[in-house]
DNA sequence: CATGAATGAGAATTCATTCAT
DNA sequence: AATGAATGAATTCTCATTCAT
């Protein structure tokens, strides 16, 4: 054909995203993708072995992307970087995340409100889960650093703040805030959360925590 | 004939009320539900007009209860009386709002959880908006009434506190938190809060903020 | 029951002539019916065996009416009264017909353009049919009366001018067309019809035709 | 697979006809037309998106023509053709009338007695407006033409004319009068118009309607 | 790689009617 | 006379997927 293969792949990808987006994984159809991408719905099955597989290869990219992240993260060589330790990084932290939401706010959307009855519909939990194990084992690493640090924050609660971090990312998303003012909004969570663990812990974050805005 | 009214609609609530937290409302079929609840499929439209009514059936009173209470926050009275400002108070709320959950699970599980593709949808978000007016509204009377508070909450951070709160309560439905663990682990997040507004409204809300669970 | 029995009776009909001229007899809906006449479904079944029943017992006084009109024209009495063949006669029964169908618009309607479904569907055309013989007889009993008329109409022909006549009455109805312009109207049709038939039958029948209106 | 795409087209084309001469566009059964055809009821809906549609699949061929005619009636070509004042002319229109009825008769029958419920339910009533219009328009022209006509015709009596035209043909489908009886028939009924025109506008068209057969 | 053809299972809903009480 | 309860059959249409060509 004159068409070369990459090209309807792109095709069939681009009207599957914005069918996803509009109906959601169940109630979006492969005929209408399909008629959509100028493509006959058999053949998008030569492409993707199944609607699901179709909505994997809108997605996938990104969720590789996000898993190694956790990957690295899990990995624990941050924490071994005293840098991890103060202001400056986590600034810089925050700001990688929100690029990273503006870059992929589609997509994101996709995974984040349209993915149900799809094999992603559980992963915001999965992320969750990473993450609290993460932060958890990052409060134990703290502790061996300053053993003045009283940290004792049970795993429900580690969990809850790592859903109130995804919480956070699907305001963003689902309000499309723009790019600017995600990063003063950030920094505020931020602060509110170095705070709030300040009282729990009983401990002085005060060189890590973002400062007020002017 | 001879089987009462209210024993089938019951065996029909019953039945709907599994399959919805099995599948969710979409996926939810209303043939099967009839078959489960003995019944045939029309006859459950002989109690309830659409599958859409059935599934308001079942969380419409715990919708009712939950808007009415809401009604009374916004009715600002709560506000009025001056024992709202005590950490009692707060605690009490706490509890109540425990109670509820617990003896709600199942239902409020439902609207959280399976309402998608339901007219209940949005009713997520609809609280999540009701929640950050009021707490708007709360935080400018704070200010008239103690006048050295510096509460600058944007109404986008107030939306995300209130999103936080529902957050709270989503996971602990979702992960089936037994009561009594529910009044510490509240308890410890309203601590959080009160923690996390210090840090950003530089006012000291000691005397309302839980204590820390010795 | 206090309510006597006439007067649910007439709700239903009421409810049902609404109903029926809303959707048609196929769309009809018998619950809709009792749901508006304030009676329970199966109730209905008391008093109008089926659906088709309960149509027949909107349009059957009208029916037999018609009916009755029909019996004496066919029964030839009217045309042995000389006062027929003559111009007054039939302004007479044209103001007649007029008036009919201003009383019984309502039913009419209901005959004319929604019985589809019901065992009245074919009654225009068997009124149609019923109408042909008998002006066919009139054709024959004017030949022996006015040996001169030459009127040699086939059968098929009558048979379009009853329909056509069937259709001048569908036409008022359906356009709602008020009983005052209704006779201008229906004169004006006839004299057009004597006009028509001497042309074909080359008799003269100007001592029966409407004349113009001024 | 091997059945090519027109085949299976035409038979399920084929079937609905049937079904829908037989029961009439409502209570016609796609599932029996699938049936009928040999076709899987959903394979019906890869050739015709809706009930519908199939119908108009099958009238709708004959529909354009018939519009196109009018088309070209309304956009008054024909009447600057002085050959459109002649008796010829007129025997050549009946004639071709006469002509598409026989080759149509068919899917005229489905037109005019099976659409109610389509989409096309309302056509007849269409088409009798067109024809209003245009005999209104040609009346007008004519009496540009022929100053002494006086042709007053209301318009609500052009409609009924017009509506007895269609009456004529909707008559000669129900009772399907052969070719060669409906042009005699076609030509009595012109002549009997022709003779009620006059006699309504005190014009002379002797030159123009038909003469008497034999 | 592409497609036309096909399908079975399933969806929610409406219907007229019946019948024991 | 009235009803609450019940039902089986029917409706159109949508779906993801398969497979021979």
């Amino acid at each position: 054909m004159q068409i070369p293969k990459e090209e309807i792949e792109q095709k069939i990808l681009d009207a599957a995203r914005k069918e996803f987006a509009d109906k959601g994984f169940t109630r979006a159809s492969v005929r209408r993708i399909a008629s959509v991408a100028g493509v006959s719905t058999s053949n998008i099955y030569n492409y993707f072995k199944s609607k699901d597989d179709l909505f994997a290869g809108i997605v996938g990219p990104i969720v590789t992307k996000i898993n190694r992240r956790f990957d690295f993260m899990e990995s624990g060589e941050e924490y071994r970087n005293p840098d991890k330790w103060s202001y400056a990084y986590h600034l810089q932290m925050l700001n990688a995340l929100a690029g990273f939401i503006d870059a992929e706010r589609e997509v994101l959307k996709l995974l984040a409100f349209q993915s149900h009855g799809s094999s992603f519909q559980n992963y915001r939990e999965t992320l969750i889960d990473r993450y609290t194990l993460v932060s958890l084992k990052f409060m134990r690493e703290s502790q061996s650093l300053y053993p003045g640090l009283k940290a004792e924050i049970s795993p429900f609660f580690a969990h809850n703040i790592a859903s109130f971090w995804m919480n956070v990312i699907l305001e963003i998303l689902m309000h499309d805030v723009p790019r600017a003012e995600m990063t003063v909004f950030l920094r505020e969570v931020m602060r509110f959360m170095f705070y709030g663990y300040e009282g729990l812990t009983e401990y002085d974050f005060s060189n890590m925590r973002p400062k007020p805005l002017s």
